[in-house]
DNA sequence: GCCTTTAAACAATACA
DNA sequence: TTGTATTGTTTAAAGG
């Protein structure tokens, strides 16, 4: 922190408890040493949101990254979040945040032999790095708008791109809904036409809110200009020039992670748990079924945040990450290629290698993608991580297009609502299978 | 039902499960199947959540214990959870519910030679009955009231906790106001008298509720107590006089598990993985350190729980296990010495034997800790179990205090960190060092 | 409405 | 198989 993380909320020590002790009456003196940041102290002692802490938490090492557990100690450390030993609740948002604010990459881990088995890497992207972040709602799925359309390029493209956004793992609190929706379906085989189904359940799940909260208005001024701007790059951005990424043309490939050879990366979106969920409520291995990919290369600027199409998350191919040269993060459904070469299990990892080496060589990334999943699957190691571990007729038997070809999305709309769903009991192979290398699906 | 689980959300129209069919008609629990209650039937449908669900499965039966398999089928006959034959992903959730919500506590089988064998008895914590439980999410740690104020050693340890606690969350709105007032209820009832009417508790939770919600009132309606209240005591609280607990002097002790040979149990305190969390965020092999213990020997009321030692989760250990008279519940830490007794394993009973012997005797808890650990610790099987397995400094070699005396944190910190391991990516150490036993702090 | 926190379900591992 | 722990993804409730 010396040189970063100056935003930490507590300061070095405990400043924020303090303030806290203020406002509960008790003041414990606790000489307070930093009189600086007093004042913006007050304002967000603690209330600073949890996507804000943690990209305190990675701003404050050099590489921008750091495990859960490292950020959770982060937090600890400097926040009052986790005070109380007992409530773990914090750790929970604190997932929360990272799963879904785009501003939080994962990658998985460079060497796996270590012990960092588990879980993956969360690295800032490069775009929050240097203009900060934006609120964890952001992005998340933009509902209400109910599939508006608006932009469409491919007349009926950007709509489904937009439903796939707002769709994309309707899941919910309610596994009920969807397990009601599972239920119903068996029951009477959807007699009903597809889709307004779960439009008029958003809707009236919304509607509801509204009512509810609509009263309530007047509070949005407690922090204004943090509302709607994305947390405010200035004073917890990178200092000025951060040797990773900065200026870099392609400022999203870090450097080490921009592919030492030069190539570019793949990208594949994030399409979450959706997948898995889309109507079978599982098919355990899948959590994550590539469901986009306005394109395969990325080259463009932050932008991209906000097109339509919706946050990359990178991918990096097992053989390309383990030589250091692959792209960046990945979202799930490429869990099992970077599983693949994190773990550098000598099987897979010699598979790996082969199948990603027409990646290296420039392959486009669909293909890339494809083979990444081919070299996974069965690999055995991996065992759940790919949908067709456990999907039934869900293969990496192709490419598990992501991206703009219509086939892809398509797909993967189909797939979404569960309530679209024809398959009743689970005519899951068979419903994808026109799809033809559909998914990952 | 009439008077257990009159909860069931779901009628037993279903019947998918053989394998439970089979069991359903044997069971003596399930004979006189729900025939009413239709009524709050439908104001808790489908969403309820697992804990609660087992709560109400527990609830149903005299001695509030059940094995796995009841569980499943309480659950399968009374909620729609399993409707789908083919998802089982619901039993996981069972599952993990079980482990890790400290409501629900395992106790070895009685008799290992019987058809047990497998798995545990699952039983309703005392203060679970009373007092419902708690969200699984929430707190990992077993307690129902997190550890109170009462005896607050170090001065300013209470104090701090109480102030951390409510602060805590805050900025999110309802939960935050939500969780601040079921502690401050939960606390105060807790260190008043023992006033143990589950209703007082819940009925201010209700006021709160309330008033907190008064224009948003409408909706609120749907499930009203459920809102802000632990999981609802009253509703599900078991029927006034209970076979097993009631009464009882030692209501902690069941019947049958209390120490045939009449010697007090060990209880040690789950420390859950709050403890890890404090800094560092995990120590994995750890999952359960000993946290804390304030006493050996349980002898008191149910107020154990609520001493600010925190809560007690009973360990077997091994020889006292395995001669029938071995304590009760226990949480992972002690899971070693449970199975070492319930699978008898030939040379760490021994050795487990060996290490609790002194135990017996009536070592303080302290001691009896720290043997069981080191007599746990190293056995190989736990590996990954105990602190010291993995990280790195922590050891079971005293106690691993958790709460008042700042000794403990210190300690549990220190090996926590996965960083001190061999990585030193960020001198973690150091870091705490001068925060000494804070930490979080 | 948007945003945040929190709850919780569901998943998938990894271990034991 | 059962149990425990952790990490991740996603919805949703509630409140400002
Ligand atoms: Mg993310
Ligand atoms: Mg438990």
């Amino acid at each position: 922190m010396g040189q970063n993380q100056s935003g930490s909320p507590l300061e070095q020590n405990w400043s924020g408890y303090e303030e806290f002790m203020k406002e509960m009456n008790a003041s414990p003196s606790t000489e307070q040493q930093n009189q600086l940041d007093d004042s913006d102290q007050a304002s967000q002692p603690d209330d600073t949101p949890y996507a804000q802490l943690i990209y305190q938490a990675l701003m404050s090492v050099d590489d921008h990254q750091m495990i859960l557990r490292d950020i959770y100690k982060w937090i600890a450390e400097n926040t009052d979040k986790a005070i109380d030993p007992e409530f773990t609740g914090w750790q929970n948002s604190v997932r929360h945040n990272l799963s879904m604010n785009a501003a939080f990459n994962k990658i998985p881990h460079a060497h796996p032999g270590d012990k960092a088995k588990k879980g993956f890497i969360w690295a800032l992207d490069p775009s929050a790095i240097r203009n900060g972040i934006q609120p964890t709602t952001r992005y998340r799925a933009k509902k209400d708008d109910p599939k508006s359309s608006s932009s469409g390029s491919k007349p009926n493209k950007g709509r489904v791109q937009d439903i796939l956004r707002q769709r994309s793992g309707r899941r919910g609190g309610q596994a009920a809904s969807r397990r009601a929706a599972r239920e119903v379906l068996q029951r009477h085989d959807r007699e009903r036409e597809r889709g307004r189904d779960a439009h008029s359940h958003r809707a009236r799940h919304h509607k509801r809110n509204t009512s509810a909260t609509s009263t309530a208005s007047s509070v949005a001024e407690a922090s204004p200009s943090v509302l709607n701007a994305p947390y405010p790059p200035p004073p917890f951005a990178a200092p000025a020039p951060l040797s990773a990424f900065e200026d870099s043309e392609r400022e999203d490939v870090g450097p080490g992670y921009s592919g030492a050879n030069g190539l570019p990366e793949l990208w594949i979106r994030s399409g979450g748990y959706g997948g898995g969920f889309r109507g079978f409520g599982m098919g355990s291995g899948m959590s994550t079924p590539v469901t986009s990919g306005d394109e395969g290369f990325r080259t463009d600027d932050e932008e991209d945040d906000d097109e339509e199409g919706g946050y990359f998350g990178g991918a990096v191919l097992g053989g390309a990450s383990s030589s250091g040269g692959g792209a960046l993060v990945h979202t799930s459904a490429a869990t099992a290629a970077a599983h693949a070469a994190a773990h550098n299990a000598a099987h897979i990892a010699a598979h790996t290698a082969a199948m990603t080496a027409p990646f290296r060589m420039g392959l486009p990334s669909m293909s890339a993608a494809g083979v990444m999943g081919a070299g996974v699957d069965g690999e055995g190691d991996m065992g759940g991580y790919l949908a067709g571990e456990e999907g039934g007729g869900v293969e990496f038997n192709g490419l598990p297009r992501a991206g703009e070809e219509s086939g892809g999305w398509e797909f993967v709309e189909e797939g979404f609502g569960y309530e679209d769903q024809e398959h009743e009991g689970m005519g899951f192979e068979q419903k994808f299978e026109d799809d033809e290398g559909g998914f990952l699906g």
